[in-house]
DNA sequence: AGCACGCCGACT
DNA sequence: GTCGGCGTGCTC
């Protein structure tokens, strides 16, 4: 008997499966999805690999196929749906076999936790350039380099190492050996989740809801599994929906999982379930210790727990019989992974729960324009839920033009309006949140006269600065030279955006000294207990305003909260992205939803400086339709996802000439090797962010209105780089519809 | 990823 | 020659 094993080392040239021998005494208890230990390469070392198929003949040169050693003990066996899922993945995503097992695969018992390694410098400076003279007469030319590097910077990172001085690992072996270097590995620490106790009341669903729950109900009792959209103003109570359905698909035997982004995963939010289904609730998240993680798994595939709820990793629970998916809050970015595979949980939901006859539910205040596009089309099912549950009002939203108040000589941060308001609730100690929406802020260019933006004439997203003062487009590589007018009225106000939560702090603590100021952002949240003790002390009353970036939008309820100000709507409008409107839309009325929850009266001050920008002015009137009917005209107009497909494919490199090359190269392969009809290529053009930690990073994308059409292209694609000995020291990832 | 093989310049 | 060191190719 031989197996089909995936081995334990992602590497493109090692992404195969290779055939081992079954020892006698194994072949009743090997099996599909099995860890097992073999032998590999001229050494026999003994690593890990996964059975992913089992046959009686053999596809090699038998005298060729060693045996393997054994059956790994202490590990769980997957089933084959996970290595048909991850086959799936690998596919549609682009990623090596192995990539697409581990993320299939939750719990890993060698956990890998991203350690980053680096090689020090151990000796003095005479020492080592003494060293340094006798690799130069010796002619070691990999060590001299090594050396010479390590000279000028004693501590590098190893990656970097490797892939920018191009040295392999026996040489920083051998300077290890001889004691000049040594290598450090710094190990990330998680915390351990904490728990406290919390009530809340139970609510009986209103007629809407009852709606909702009854349809996808009576289909699932018809075997009927659908995809439905939950689309369901702030406060229309999805979550009771949700908990509904699951009941009755638990009461049928089978399971559920409940994504949440991660974000949003709150005791509070936990405690609910917790309180309805009691211990047949698990939670995973991303801080959990390896024996943590490993034991849900083994709970989850006793049968122990029947619903898992998580990030999107949660979607990979070993249950038996997935009856139902809950997608919380689909919009959220935080679905998309951001390494390879770069698996979008949605997609991968639905096509879970095709494959298990599963029903998947989506929910969202603000659904992602792909889904209410599907909704639409009839792909999905959408229900709409659009009263609210409790008494919540919503809130009173004002917009304020910017542009009219630097007319009027008010060149601050706050407009008289808002800053009135302020001064209002500072008087009646109610709170105030005050929002700087810096999301994909890149140095987009505005006018802050009349509010025009640059944007590239070819794909319609803002143009960003560069540091010679040049315009320049992420998409298809268009530059503008550096403007100092407005092309539109002449003012000479035309600049990017530069205030920080620090800037809007001190403007605070100069306007209102009296008021108690918080400040929420990446420098005050080391770690995640800051990011939860800054909200528990704005929701005991420690302070009266509370400022900060996307992070206070999101989840906390604050009853006492009835003004939120938004500093600058237009800021996530101009990221140099397609879906900016869609990101600001979604911001913008998230926002307007946390001022005035309870019974007191809430008000939105949105200032901006476009105020007639459509993303802005539903948002403002909360209508969701009227943002969806503007937003899907220009995707179709530009040809962007859901309208069509896209692919971005991103490379990068150390060596900038070698990218440049090979990004050329691979678009001149593309645009004469891959003629299909229908395709459009654009680009190559420098990434968002050219240049991190010396790595430059270079962009291609691909449309078509057929994504399987794409996929195509992504496998050409993909051999060509691996036979393509240029691409050696370059990186190209694939991401279709990102 | 890591091991073996073949090539290349320096040294006995 | 031959030895230490590097780059390349292969791994069931």
């Amino acid at each position: 008997m031989y197996a089909d094993i995936i081995i334990d080392i992602s590497h493109e040239q090692l992404d195969k499966t290779f055939q081992y021998a079954v020892p006698e005494e194994l072949e009743n208890t090997i099996d599909i999805g099995m860890t097992v230990d073999i032998p590999f390469g001229a050494g026999n070392r003994i690593i890990m690999g996964y059975v992913v198929g089992l046959s009686d003949k053999p596809k090699y040169p038998v005298d060729k196929i060693k045996y393997l050693v054994d059956v790994t003990k202490g590990r769980v066996c997957v089933e084959s749906r996970m290595i048909k899922l991850a086959a799936w993945m690998k596919h549609n995503y682009g990623s090596t076999m192995n990539q697409a097992m581990k993320t299939v695969i939750p719990v890993k018992d060698k956990v890998k936790q991203k350690e980053k390694k680096s090689v020090n410098l151990v000796v003095d400076a005479g020492t080592a350039n003494d060293y340094l003279e006798q690799f130069r007469k010796k002619n070691a030319k990999a060590r001299y380099r090594l050396l010479e590097a390590l000279i000028n910077e004693p501590v590098i990172d190893i990656d970097i190492i490797k892939s920018k001085l191009n040295i392999t690992q026996q040489t920083i072996n051998a300077l290890q050996e001889l004691g000049i270097v040594e290598v450090k590995s710094e190990e990330m620490y998680r915390n351990p989740v904490r728990a406290s106790s919390l009530t809340g009341k139970t609510v009986k669903l209103n007629e809407q809801q009852q709606d909702a729950v009854d349809r996808i109900i009576l289909d699932y009792d018809n075997n009927i599994y659908k995809t439905y959209l939950l689309h369901g103003v702030t406060g229309s109570g999805k979550t009771e929906v949700y908990m509904d359905v699951i009941e009755h698909v638990l009461n049928k035997g089978r399971q559920v999982i409940v994504l949440i982004p991660e974000i949003a995963l709150t005791f509070q939010t936990v405690q609910r379930f917790y309180r309805r289904f009691g211990d047949s609730v698990s939670i995973m998240n991303s801080r959990m210790s390896k024996g943590e993680r490993y034991d849900q798994f083994l709970r989850a595939q006793r049968g122990d727990i029947s619903i898992m709820i998580g990030p999107r990793s949660a979607l990979f629970t070993p249950f038996s019989n997935i009856g139902l998916i809950v997608i919380d809050e689909e919009h959220e970015t935080a679905y998309q992974s951001e390494t390879a595979p770069r698996y979008h949980a949605r997609e991968t939901a639905i096509h879970i729960a095709q494959e298990s006859g599963a029903s998947v539910i989506l929910g969202s205040a603000t659904p992602s324009v792909e889904s209410y596009y599907n909704a639409l089309s009839g792909k999905y099912e959408l229900i709409s839920l659009d009263k609210r549950a409790g008494d919540g009002r919503l809130a009173k939203v004002d917009i304020v033009d910017l542009r009219e108040e630097l007319r009027q000589g008010n060149r601050t941060i706050f407009s008289r309006k808002l800053r009135e308001l302020i001064a209002d609730r500072l008087k009646r100690h109610e709170q105030t949140m005050l929002f700087l929406n810096k999301r994909g802020v890149a140095g987009f260019i505005s006018c802050r006269s009349c509010g025009k933006v640059m944007k590239c004439p070819h794909c319609d997203v803002s143009l960003t600065e560069h540091a010679n003062g040049c315009l320049m487009c992420h998409y298809c590589g268009y530059t503008s030279p550096k403007i100092t007018v407005c092309p539109e009225c002449g003012s000479k106000y035309v600049l990017g955006f530069r205030a920080g939560t620090e800037a809007v702090e001190q403007q605070v603590r100069k306007d209102f000294p009296q008021a108690r100021v918080l400040r929420m952002d990446m420098d005050t949240t080391k770690g995640k207990e800051g990011h939860e003790k800054i909200l528990a002390e704005f929701a005991n009353g420690n302070a009266d305003i509370l400022i900060g970036t996307q992070m206070i939008v999101k989840g906390h309820d604050f009853p006492n909260v009835t003004l939120m100000g938004v500093l600058a709507a237009d800021m996530s409008l101009y990221a140099s992205d397609f879906r900016a409107s869609e990101r600001t839309f979604q911001l913008l009325t998230q926002a307007a939803g946390r001022a005035g929850r309870a019974e007191k009266n809430g008000e939105v001050v949105i200032q901006t400086y476009t105020p007639e920008h459509f993303s802005i002015v539903s948002a403002a009137k909360q209508d969701y339709n009227d943002f969806y009917e503007q937003e899907i005209a220009y995707r179709k107009l530009m040809a962007y996802p859901p309208a069509g497909n896209m692919m971005k494919i991103m490379l990068s490199s150390s060596d900038e000439d070698m990218l440049a090359k090979t990004a050329g190269t691979l678009k001149v392969y593309i645009d004469t090797q891959c003629i299909r009809p229908g395709l459009m290529c654009i680009g190559p053009a420098d990434a968002p962010v050219y240049k991190i930690k010396d790595i430059y990073s270079k962009i291609i994308y691909a449309k078509h209105s057929e994504r399987d059409e794409l996929a195509d292209l992504y496998e050409k694609l993909d051999s060509y780089v691996i036979g393509n000995p240029d691409f050696r020291n370059v990186n190209v990832q694939y991401d279709i519809n990102g």
